[in-house]
DNA sequence: TTCCACCTTCCAATCATTGGAAGGTCAAGC
DNA sequence: GCTTGACCTTCCAATGATTGGAAGGTGGAA
């Protein structure tokens, strides 16, 4: 199978799968004699587990020591556990962050008038918050 | 007033002012003799709600805009709270988006053991979830 | 004058992806 | 056999916001 399809099955575009080729995420594919990246229904399997880590949010970091964990038979659960709860509490803390954010911006709009006039909390806000 | 100390008086650091400039998100400052930059109260005005929009998560481009609102007496605040509610939105889609992710991981983490054993339920999840 | 903290520019890295250019290959239709 | 078009190749660059470092000039105080 081409790169086209390996795409098309696996839902990674074909771009990225030679860009993870690149940085060693995953190995490098055999080739046909003219040059042509050569794949097998493993690699399919294969780039969707990498695409559901991306889904889930891992960074490439992450998602190559997910991929050991999968390759590694003898792997201990503890360690696939603790890397996902850790991603959860970067997801959790990241989510905080930026519900603060989106309250705080809604308190201001909230006082806007949002009409032809110049006057406006949001400026106001953002002119003077403190230091 | 030297770069350094408009670092210190607006939270915004050295390496980012100038980095500002070169982007023409805040004008060319005038320079020393020796080529320093010189800066003046209003500058420090001018980080600091530019800090301000960045801690609320606009992007340059956005921040950008709000300036040019900001600077425009004759302004409508209808613009200004249409900017802010699209990015509130931007903000909430994102979001829910991690909460998901969130969510579905620790779904998957709660049924894994975590001890010495490889038999993982992350591992699965991330084997085969549809397509 | 020496020392250190400060300033300057320029180039590169981060992160994950996407884009384009320039060119080679394959299979089908004529 | 030749052309067409869809596919493949590599390489280089951009995205967005920042941070890092190197290499060198400046300012003021001891």
């Amino acid at each position: 199978m081409n790169i086209g399809e390996l795409a098309k099955t696996s839902g990674v575009n074909a771009k990225l799968i030679r860009h993870y080729e690149a940085i060693g995420l995953i190995p490098k594919a055999s080739r046909t004699e003219s040059g042509y990246r050569v794949y097998s229904e493993k690699d399919i399997q294969f780039l969707r587990f990498i695409r559901r880590a991306r889904s889930l949010g891992f960074s490439m970091k992450e998602i190559k020591k997910l991929v050991g964990l999968w390759r590694n038979k003898s792997r201990a659960s503890r360690e696939v556990k603790a890397l996902a709860l850790t991603h959860v509490q970067t997801l959790e803390k990241k989510i905080t962050e930026m519900q603060e954010m989106a309250d705080n911006l809604k308190i201001l709009a909230r006082n806007c008038h949002g009409d032809g006039r110049p006057d406006c909390p949001i400026i106001k806000g953002l002119e003077n918050n403190g230091e």
